[in-house]
DNA sequence: ACAAGATTTCGCACAAATTCAAACACGTTC
DNA sequence: GAACGTGTTTGAATTTGTGCGAAATCTTGT
């Protein structure tokens, strides 16, 4: 039989050992997120057969998962197949990100000191809840997975209500969810909102509805985040009138019939400057 | 055969002997991590038999790890590129991960048309969520947030109680949740456990414990999860004896006399063979 | 959109090659 | 001569490669 292999027995090539293809395939598989079996045969000079093994064991071993053709990344994984609906919500983070960033960052000064946060499910109210990470006495209560789980790895309590969970937002509603909460108080509360016009704020979200008005009607600050594309754009539910809330933050003045209506109804509207 | 040694054995100083290989072969395995026997062998000019028998002293040194055709440095058998942001976690997940698979299968198995399951925290039953995402018609009941966000792109209901979120598990607990899910009654149960002896079950988690016997109370099928590392180990808290769940999922049969307290206590013992 | 066929990939089974470890032989040192 | 380290032989264990049928994926045609 032919000898297909590059020259094994030369003095300073080793043959690739069992653990070093396992590396090299991990290491790949860090760089590019996916590996193939056929090319990883060719680097190594083994045959598919032995890569096809080496996988198995890796994957027995949880550092990846192996697909038709080759592996991938659990990691990727865990973006690409389980994180569905991620696409989504990654877009809906990246739009508008400089001005929510310069919202969070102003709605983060505004809870300096305050011994328990209220944070509605949202994008902005994500972003705000990763300025929050140095707030380590303050008690967090949130009904969003998303902003309790990126708060977990650092020093705030955090709390949540039980219920049922809504698949797209990850979002925790429903009656005895907003039960668990409308019998607290808290200091500061930050909602996010789909719409403002002079009749009030809006959500597209029916579930949410309810705990974002437990969250305004139970706290001794009620600041409302809102970036400029909100401005007289209304949506399916209508959840305060604009006299429901403290302050607004947004990122630019809003329309003057909306910014007299703002000052008629005693809310305080805080412009974060735009240096973009 | 030739000597190719050098020759040291002049009558007055000492001869090439173990200590110089052992030196060699740990500077090799400093500067590329790996090493092979064959190479090591001509390097060194002596036998492949005298190279695998420093290997193993070297090994019981605890100065390298000794695999098919060479060594690992102790350190890059672990220093490979995972590390994301839990360590602590990723690392459980990692351990025993053939057998928690398989069992986290079997476990799947048995929740097979069940319509409402509860979840305790754990790796495994992490496992067993990732099982779970056919089954789109149950409503599954936990207090991981861990395993909710795993669930949460996929077809299943997920529903968690209220309460005090633990940072390093990210699960909750506390008398809030508990008594949630103490008023409700599920099809079947899965706990994992960190200890199991003649005496019972364990966990090592003072906060989870309580939970854990709300599962355990509170169902129809009340099964416990428990991988072979398990056995004749006690932990911190006892949550029940051996009569308070029904059965026992693990990946080896476990000691005799575990055996025979189990089958006394009448619980059914489902062992997955192992592969590998 | 669905089904049939073509192509690739998979994984089992067995053979070949490599590696391991035990047992014994040899040489050196004390 | 006993103790020790090393080399060699030999049979077992491990690993790897190849062939081939089955399964999965892609392509094509209607």
């Amino acid at each position: 039989m032919p000898r297909r292999l590059p020259d094994k027995h030369a003095p300073g090539g080793f043959r690739p050992l069992a653990r070093q293809r396992h590396i090299h395939i991990l290491s790949q598989l860090a760089a590019a997120g996916t590996v193939q079996v056929g090319p990883l045969a060719r680097d190594l000079g083994v045959s598919e057969m032995t890569i096809r093994r080496d996988l198995v064991d890796l994957e027995q071993e949880g550092r990846l998962t192996r697909i038709h053709g080759g592996a991938l990344d659990t990691g990727t994984n865990r973006r690409t197949v389980i994180d569905r609906d991620e696409p989504l919500f990654e877009a809906r983070l990246q739009r508008q990100h400089g001005a929510k960033q310069r919202i969070a960052a102003a709605a983060a000064r505004l809870a300096a000191g305050c011994k328990t946060i209220a944070l509605d499910v949202g994008s902005t109210t994500l972003l705000l809840a990763r300025q929050l990470h140095g707030e380590n006495q303050a008690k967090i209560f949130t009904n969003s997975l998303r902003i309790a789980a990126d708060l977990a790895a650092h020093a705030a309590e955090v709390y949540l209500p039980g219920g049922r969970m809504r698949r797209d937002e990850m979002s925790i509603g429903g009656r005895t969810a907003v039960e668990q909460f409308q019998d607290l108080w808290f200091d500061i509360a930050f909602v996010g909102v789909s719409g403002i016009t002079t009749g009030g704020i809006f959500d597209y979200s029916f579930e949410d509805v309810d705990m974002k008005r437990v969250y305004l009607r139970r706290s001794s600050i009620k600041a409302v985040l809102c970036d400029a594309s909100k401005f007289d754009r209304m949506s399916l539910v209508h959840i305060a009138p604009l006299s429901g809330f403290d302050i607004l933050i947004t990122e630019s003045p809003p329309p003057p019939h909306i910014a007299k209506a703002l000052a008629e109804a005693g809310v305080r509207v805080d412009i974060v400057a735009g240096a973009d």
